[in-house]
DNA sequence: CTGTTAGCGCATTCAC
DNA sequence: GTGAATGCGCTAACAG
């Protein structure tokens, strides 16, 4: 059980007193050349190592942000957090994971154990329906960015994607293409997201004089049956549709399952395009146009915001709401020319 | 800027001593009911939180401990720490990620930086080609724990996948498929886990009397151009296989895109077989049979070591070297029966 | 039951 | 240039 060594023993070796190791290891002007050697030498030799825990009670910055998601093994996620990760690290950041798994409750109590961990921000993309919760981290005055789902709220910062323009999009684009009957797997439109590629979708139909049908809209959750079922119920239809954007790439692959089923042939006959550019999208046979969500601008970004929020000092809260502008990437499933 | 309270705020606004409050909050058993409700509620009305880092430095836990992985955006390691954090959340624990790339010098900053940051515990893939500095670790006699990349060192848990077992096993299941002439993508065998995935294919081919030929081993770095590559090459020669077994999926998926070009019938003429059970496998056409990794039951145990670590105060070390059996999971790629 | 004191490890103000 | 003293916020040992 070795101790740990602080200053004072080193100070204690070299019978100086502490405050002058500290100046020495801290480079401190005004301090001489002999003394400073001396005890980074000793300090080496000793095996000291700064405890930054004392460091941070003291100057009240301990350097650990929270970053809150509701899971890490969707890629989406942990693509994001990978990039806060590489962007924060260099200035000396540290991050701490907590998973919600969309569990309300289970966030508003990551904020609180974040907040009495005295951490110097928080990047979150929130499952919660209040932005009560938040108002504890404002007071506190700690930066708090948004990415992904943003909470409306005064002053504070976030960082999303413009789900409407990357349905717009996408929609145009099969429009585009030639087709003509477009039908739309949605998911839960209570939430922003689906919403917002709800209206995209249509949106675009509407600019493009094509007439919207409620029948063309259904609500899926985001799996291959979902997909596969919704399909099914499309084909019924009289008038069945020509294409498919999907707000999800599951549910996307679903419909393609059950297109090949039917020998209807993709993209000749029916094309489709999914949403957020899983990585098995870019491996199907055929493969699969989608949305880019480019997670990893994203969590760069809302990265940057937090070191812009905690640099400036001036005392007056910066705040930036950054839409990002999704990429339409276009594959085999909806394009009769490409590769 | 609010100023945050303190446990001397509530002292004194309630006249009282700081130490008394301390007790109140901490439900310390000789504290009278009336100071302690009074203690409670004023608490609550000034907002106080309770500031871990002065706990930590008192105590000397900070009850954080640090996760080091390559990359947190393979899906692999995002699965493992998922399963961490959800493990240790409930026991007050704070996960800190760190990525290293596989560069070894980061890896070593970031195990200083964990240790000044005084983490309670480090759980590490490590990319590292030496044990020295895990030396300053053990030294400051904090828990580690090795998953997936282990290091062999005296006195140090690990938690790992037996590749040997699973390669055999992806082996003995083609052989027992009927395919007798099974060729095998490697990795780079300076590697551990490469080099146990060979030898496990090599033996289940000696186990079941099937010459072993140095001509069916390629060595393929994991994508899918390369393994395109790698069958071309197979199919010249002049005894081509009738199926492979790749230490990868994605150099499988690679096998898999060939074949078909060559119009050469998945699994009837040719089987494929990858490792990972990367999420794209499930959903392609054909399926690909692949050998799963469980990290979610790789990062659950690791976790649990660490906690058997900590809470085991009785000073020896428990080491333990868990070694987990890897999954064969069967699909339409290897099976002739598999729907 | 409650107050007093001390110390976790560090940086910093004030003396000298 | 260096030492002495102080405090960050908290808990624990010792009194009373």
């Amino acid at each position: 059980m070795e101790k740990k060594t602080t200053i004072y023993d080193i100070a204690k070796k070299l019978g100086i007193t502490g405050a002058t190791v500290s100046r020495a290891l801290n480079n401190n002007p005004k301090i001489s050349k002999a003394t400073k050697a001396l005890v980074l030498k000793t300090a080496v030799e000793m095996n000291y190592e700064q405890n930054k825990l004392a460091l941070a009670l003291k100057s009240g910055k301990s350097f650990n942000v929270g970053v809150v998601v509701p899971r890490i093994d969707m890629i989406f996620f942990a693509s994001i957090i990978r990039a806060i990760e590489d962007e924060l690290a260099p200035h000396g950041y540290h991050i701490i994971i907590c998973q919600t798994h969309d569990d309300e409750e289970k966030e508003n109590k990551y904020l609180d154990t974040l907040l009495n961990a005295q951490v110097d921000g928080i990047l979150i993309s929130s499952s919660n329906k209040k932005t009560k919760p938040f108002n504890r981290v404002l007071l506190k005055n700690i930066p708090l960015v948004f990415f992904d789902r943003k909470q409306v709220m005064n002053g504070v910062s976030s960082v999303t994607i413009d789900d409407f323009d990357g349905a717009y999009k996408a929609t145009k684009h099969l429009i585009m293409e030639g087709y003509t009957r477009i039908a739309h797997f949605s998911g839960n439109r209570d939430i922003d997201i689906y919403k917002n590629r709800f209206l995209g979708y249509k949106q675009a139909l509407i600019d493009h004089d094509i007439k919207f049908s409620t029948n063309y809209v259904i609500q899926t959750p985001s799996n291959t049956v979902a997909g596969r079922q919704a399909l099914k119920q499309l084909l019924k239809l009289k008038q069945a549709p020509d294409a498919i954007f999907s707000a999800s790439d599951l549910a996307a692959l679903g419909a393609i399952q059950e297109l090949k089923q039917h020998s209807i042939k993709i993209p000749d006959e029916f094309a489709v395009v999914g949403f957020s550019n899983e990585p098995f999208t870019k491996f199907m046979e055929p493969s699969i146009s989608t949305v880019d969500q480019s997670p990893l601008k994203m969590g760069e970004i809302a990265a940057q915001v937090f070191l812009q929020q905690v640099s400036n000092s001036s005392g007056k809260k910066v705040k930036k709401n950054i839409i990002l502008p999704p990429e339409l990437i276009i594959r085999k499933s909806s394009s009769k020319l490409s590769n």
